[in-house]
DNA sequence: CTGGATCCCCAATGATACTG
DNA sequence: CAGTATCATTGGGGATCCAG
């Protein structure tokens, strides 16, 4: 189960091997919005409308960026029903789908712990 | 099992009420380098300087600020031994190590995904 | 309704030097 | 060894306007 230390020589972690891309991947998981698409598109498909009601503060430029990095990173698919006014739909895909699994984990442990966390860091500021 | 669209009138994701700290904790994980440290320290106390050679590119001062952050929020402890040079030990709260579980959960999906990832972009920007 | 294009700013990060 | 202090940078993100 170790992550990183299992070696003798213990790669560094994060390393900028050729094909090492975990840092680009958590950089899509730090960003400041794609967890919260993600746990949402985890409770089915939403128009672009839908979710820029939901998420609270995103803008319109962000909530467009956000979706068109996970598009490019094959986790949400697009569907465009050219009416008019057009509609367009956000899913995950599959692989999309496991991802969503592993951020509501996340945001439910932040859930689950936040009053923890506010507490400590009153105590450490004084 | 449904993350925020349970009531009729959902709650925005996010929403800044006064106990909402979830931007808070999101932005937590959301930093540069605390998902890396979270995962290291998973594995059991680490000192400073091994933290530092294990985290490819983090910089002393990038280090301190996020150890600072981790034990402010009570997921990581501080333990200093005034021996000459000094030697400080990080170890992992009993929260912490529920968050490190969801963090190392997040980078082996990392692992497992990159290449997905890799291919993904590659099509897209075709 | 669903964006694209621009301008702008600041907070996060990096680099460097110094210290008990 | 384990930081602190200072300065420079940059790109992530917000605001606004425009368009199919």
């Amino acid at each position: 189960m170790s992550l990183v230390t299992n070696t003798d020589v213990p790669e560094p972690i994060g390393a900028a091997s050729p094909t090492c891309l975990l840092r680009d991947v958590l950089d899509r998981v730090g960003d400041k919005w794609s967890v919260l698409v993600m746990a949402l598109l985890g409770d089915g498909p939403r128009r672009y409308s839908e979710l820029q009601r939901s998420i609270e503060g995103i803008s319109q430029r962000m909530l467009t960026l956000t979706l068109r990095s996970l598009e490019r990173d094959g986790l949400v698919r697009r569907t465009v029903t050219p009416t008019s006014p057009p509609r367009v739909d956000y899913a995950l895909t599959p692989v999309g789908e496991t991802l969503s699994v592993e951020v509501s984990s996340l945001i439910r442990w932040a859930e689950r712990h936040r009053e923890y966390v506010a507490t400590s860091r009153l105590r450490y500021d004084a």
